[in-house]
DNA sequence: CTACAATCAAAACGAACGTTTGATCCAATC
DNA sequence: GATTGGATCAAACGTTCGTTTTGATTGTAG
């Protein structure tokens, strides 16, 4: 088959420039003239390698949520491994769930920081065939991880858990793709406080680095917060009120 | 004038729907013949009282966030005030700012939970005006509270202190925006684990309050955490890496 | 040489888009 | 009762959208 290699550069040309521009200016903002023309192929190439807007889109997604997801997979795997049978540290979990994802950041190969925004920024879109696909997409890693959570943390009850793996999924979604907004929102730039060194427009490697490093003590401190009291509940609801151990 | 009373009428139920069907479709997704269409009124009367597209945004945001942000500066003069020059707790400021907004979702006159997710969502939309836009609004209650939070925590870096603000800004935002989501993402309705009964379609008042009262305790838990430890600093920084302290 | 997949330029398609126009309505004003 | 001016209306404007088609050209595999 002379499939060999003018078809892959016409091919990730354009999920290059794809995933590019969907990051800057989203889904529906962005034209498949403006997708070619930047790419430098031709109008009709979308629709004969993909099919159409909507398989762009999801083959954008594919080749790099399949290869983050298996990475995800087999670091968990290797976790319970390691572990014996024994429950795993929530630390563990987190870092092996988020520590994967934000190191694609440093790597621009897999995508870089430009991928990264675009999946944050995609994940809140609320286009039924783009929360379809990563219902499919996620399904089982979530399920991995979930079941790890429900056997790390015994004593918090899972419904507990579920909500603050959603909460944590948000930290990290909106920090990843509000890396430009920041200073929008905060009236000032994040390196310009406290004295750091500001004038470097941050690197999107060291942009990710020091992104992982801020974020996963803050989820870890949020996972292993005290529970809600229970102030009014519809029903009287069985006891389940006691504080959660705080070492973990 | 016979400004008296039609023309309230359709100005609001644009406004109405509009914010439903933004929520729903996202802006570019949304046309203005489906909000007409659905606010049984002309075409043209969009462009008639609001001007344009983008203005009709900016209107539908204005409305509810020019009283959610006098609420919430409100609240941190109380609190201050209360407080008589002493720096205040962090489990109040963040009551105070992210309390008032949640109880906005208890509230349908003020938008309800269809403005919350909209809001949720809107914060992550590339479009610029969006972005000018929202810095606008938010650049007194995001500088207040950012001060009011370095005053509360004087060993912790400022710039760590807006890095969690700006996470915990994320939780709460993708938290919001997701809640007809989470079943999608986890697989699984939140109701139905850990026994809770779930049957119940979760009223959109009944959700808010649930949604608060588990928000809460994992923003604090996430504000409060230990500090990371700095691995690699680009310039030796001053010592500054003590641990935080546990009681606030 | 033949065959076939890949790419191209160009044009067109119908549909949907945001916006504008000019007439019409109607209550308030003089 | 005529006039004014804001509100509403039907209809059309010009543009852009995603997609398809046509026909020619390339480079490679059999």
């Amino acid at each position: 088959m002379p499939d060999s290699k003018a078809s892959n550069d016409t091919r990730e040309r354009i999920l290059d420039v794809a995933e590019r521009l969907f990051m800057q200016h989203g889904y529906e903002a962005t034209s498949m003239r403006s997708i070619t023309g930047a790419a430098e192929v031709n109008l009709a190439a979308v629709n004969y390698h993909f099919g159409s807007k909507e398989a762009l889109l999801r083959e954008v997604f594919r080749r790099r949520l399949a290869w983050l997801n298996q990475q995800r997979l087999q670091a968990l795997d290797r976790l319970e491994e390691a572990a014996g049978g024994a429950p795993l540290k929530p630390s563990q979990i987190l870092e092996a769930f988020f520590g994967t994802l934000l190191r694609m950041g440093e790597e621009p190969s897999l995508g870089g920081m430009t991928f990264l925004r675009l999946l944050g920024r995609t994940l809140t879109e609320p286009a039924e065939f783009i929360r379809t696909f990563f219902a499919g997409e996620y399904a089982e890693v979530i399920d991995r991880y979930k079941l790890a959570l429900f056997r790390a943390l015994p004593d918090v009850p899972q419904a507990e858990i579920v909500w603050r793996l959603h909460f944590m999924l948000g930290a990290m979604s909106y920090a990843i793709a509000g890396t430009d907004v920041l200073q929008v929102v905060t009236g000032c730039e994040v390196g310009d406080l406290a004295g750091e060194a500001a004038a470097e427009e941050l690197g999107d490697t060291a942009l990710a680095r020091r992104l992982a490093q801020r974020l996963m003590p803050f989820l870890l401190g949020g996972l292993r917060a005290p529970l809600p009291r229970f102030e009014e509940s519809p029903i009287t609801r069985a006891a389940s009120a006691g504080g959660l151990p705080t070492e973990v």
